[in-house]
DNA sequence: ATTTACAAACAGTCAAGTTTGTTTGTTTGA
DNA sequence: TCAAACAAACAAACTTGACTGTTTGTAAAT
């Protein structure tokens, strides 16, 4: 019975140990719910002992935080790489609202919801949390201001649609936790998308209407 | 030493403490937090004792669904109340979004954001509250209908700009927990009251532009 | 190339503090 | 006198942080 582990590096067990608490945070937070996520859970989850965690981490909140802003993080990536392609793309305006709807209600915004609240109560918390979500909005910014500028619509005017598109899925993803009516939504979009599509005309071509 | 107390009847008692109980509990809910929110900070924000609570209701999910749903019943009555109110006078779009903003601002939301999340993993919660937010919007029904009377726009779009105007407000509110910036908001607001006119052109004078 | 010493990674247990529901006793009104 | 309204104490269950011990990797010395 030769052990088939294949040896590995301090640092490489460390970041896969990290990288299998954070997942497992974001899985507990999501599934369980703020107030039902326990360090035991999430130990359990993530297929280490709690003792095993209390080395990597000194308390559940730097815990929470860590594998919040971690994925955060890992937004950003995504939406950077996103406006980068679409900016040289240069897609629709359709297509932004379906993306940002796409990735806010795959998880992101529910996982939200839980530990949002917790930022009316706990300062080190938000403190912790301002920054990365302000990189988050840099990325988003990075998005509409590529479109702004192809559309030759002042930067201004982009950024108060951009947060107002924003504002509008947070919202319907809050409500989708008491009403689940998929027809609802969808003309709620189907209205939105027309109405950004007003405030950006296109420049040649692709005017449907 | 004789006792300032005036006699009350039973059922004056119990309504008063019943009123107490909810009132406290919402507080508690919207200063703590719902993790932080135990029976026994209610009970001593109620000025009671925690085995009184318990004579009234058999368990915390209860004293919670109860103060929720009594806290939203109030909304209603307001709610149904400015309808009528609004809908003989007839007043302005912009008037509805600032009475929308104002009073999911006031609290209310905040609240609700407490507790939103906790009936994703609770369904007696979630089937308990799912009545009270069917009245709630039935009563922002009330308000925009006799608006798109008025107007003469069809009823369905007067929804879809009125569940749109929700879902910003929502998403507005949800921000400034992370983002304290009046005139952000103040630009988002008046970037929409602006749309919302558009949808409701007025029916003879008051156009302003 | 081993051996040895050390630090990082991990597991398991314990005690202190909270919270909830229950139970028992007391006061107030009908 | 009886029941509702309230108070207070209790027990069981959880949760967290701290502490102790074991395994795994690293690096220096032989």
């Amino acid at each position: 019975m030769a052990s088939s582990k294949k040896p590995r590096t301090q640092e490489e067990r460390s970041a896969e140990t990290l990288a299998r608490i954070r997942r497992a945070t974001i899985d507990v937070l999501y599934e369980r719910g703020f107030s039902r996520t326990s360090t035991t859970e999430i130990a359990k989850v993530a297929g280490l002992s709690r003792g095993a965690m209390t080395h990597h981490f000194a308390s559940k909140e730097e815990i929470l935080t860590d594998a919040i802003a971690a994925m955060l993080e890992e937004v950003n990536q995504r939406l950077f790489a996103f406006a980068e392609e679409y900016g040289e793309r240069g897609g629709t305006t359709d297509e932004i609202v379906d993306y940002i709807w796409q990735f806010m209600s795959d998880r992101l915004f529910y996982v939200t919801m839980e530990y949002l609240p917790e930022t009316r109560h706990n300062e080190e918390f938000k403190a912790r949390l301002i920054p990365v979500v302000r990189r988050f909005h840099e990325g988003l910014d990075a998005i509409w201001s590529a479109l702004a500028r192809k559309r030759g619509v002042p930067e201004d005017h982009a950024r108060i649609v951009m947060n107002t598109t924003m504002c509008i899925v947070r919202g319907m993803i809050a409500q989708t936790v008491l009403r689940q009516d998929g027809g609802y939504y969808a003309d709620m979009l189907a209205f939105w998308k027309n109405e950004v599509r007003r405030q950006f005309p296109a420049p040649q071509k692709e005017g449907s209407s």
